[in-house]
DNA sequence: CTAAAGGTTCACGTTGACGTGAAGGTCAAG
DNA sequence: CTTGACCTTCACGTCAACGTGAACCTTTAG
């Protein structure tokens, strides 16, 4: 499979997987006139990297993180256990980053209530 | 109070009140030599900010809500009426982005506790 | 053989929320 | 009246995840 077509199938650009490649999340074949060749399993690896980076994980982050993932989160690889401590840090800071947004969320909800009360009025 | 001293009370660089300033969030007095002037008032409004910030908002959408909030969350100024269609997106958007982040989080969860597993052997 | 579609590697541009000097003004203290 | 701490306004630098050409190569179809 050729970059259009993964870029196609996961719907992302092809300029995001020569990204993601040069930030070692994504390691395609090539053929021997130098096209990169990508399997089946680089779509659902490219729709990993897509869901982490949406929850603010950088790309050093994602890479660590993938190795370790296999089906629907089991273990993998040795390796994996040094990181464990790194993973606890990510989500603590994620805990903390939905409180955040809940407490937005709720002052959003205040204001929006309070906004109809008044056009209501 | 001068710009330092907010920046001590608010825990944020003086960089960053003048980039609010830049932006509308802050609207400082001035004093004879041209210092900025801020209010204990101006503690609380930063403290709003950071926590808007945090959560992945932009200065524009800080801008429109800050007149918006007053004490814990009541209505303010007429003009917020036309914005509520703005705050439910917004609203919507953190809806999507807890939930990814959730997504995210169980992930984390499964890979830790596999590790722990594996460790533990 | 040739054109078209899609690929390749640079390499600079973009956006947002600031960081970081540079060059100089203000103000309370000694 | 001078030092030192603090302030002022430019204005360029940073970082991350790509966007956007430029110049060129590969592959398939007619």
């Amino acid at each position: 499979m050729q970059i259009g077509a993964l870029a196609r199938r996961a719907g992302v650009s092809p300029r995001a997987l020569r990204y993601y490649e040069e930030k070692g999340l994504l390691t395609p074949g090539r053929t021997s006139g130098g096209y990169r060749d990508y399997t089946d399993e680089h779509v659902e690896t490219v729709r990993r990297i897509r869901i982490l980076l949406a929850a603010g994980l950088n790309t050093d982050m994602v890479s660590e993180m993938l190795p370790c993932m296999v089906n629907d989160g089991e273990f993998l690889a040795p390796g994996c256990e040094d990181l464990i401590a790194e993973f606890e840090r990510e989500r603590r800071r994620i805990d903390t980053q939905i409180a955040e947004l809940h407490d937005v969320r709720s002052a959003l909800t205040g204001i929006i209530s309070a906004g109809r009360a008044f056009a209501d009025r």
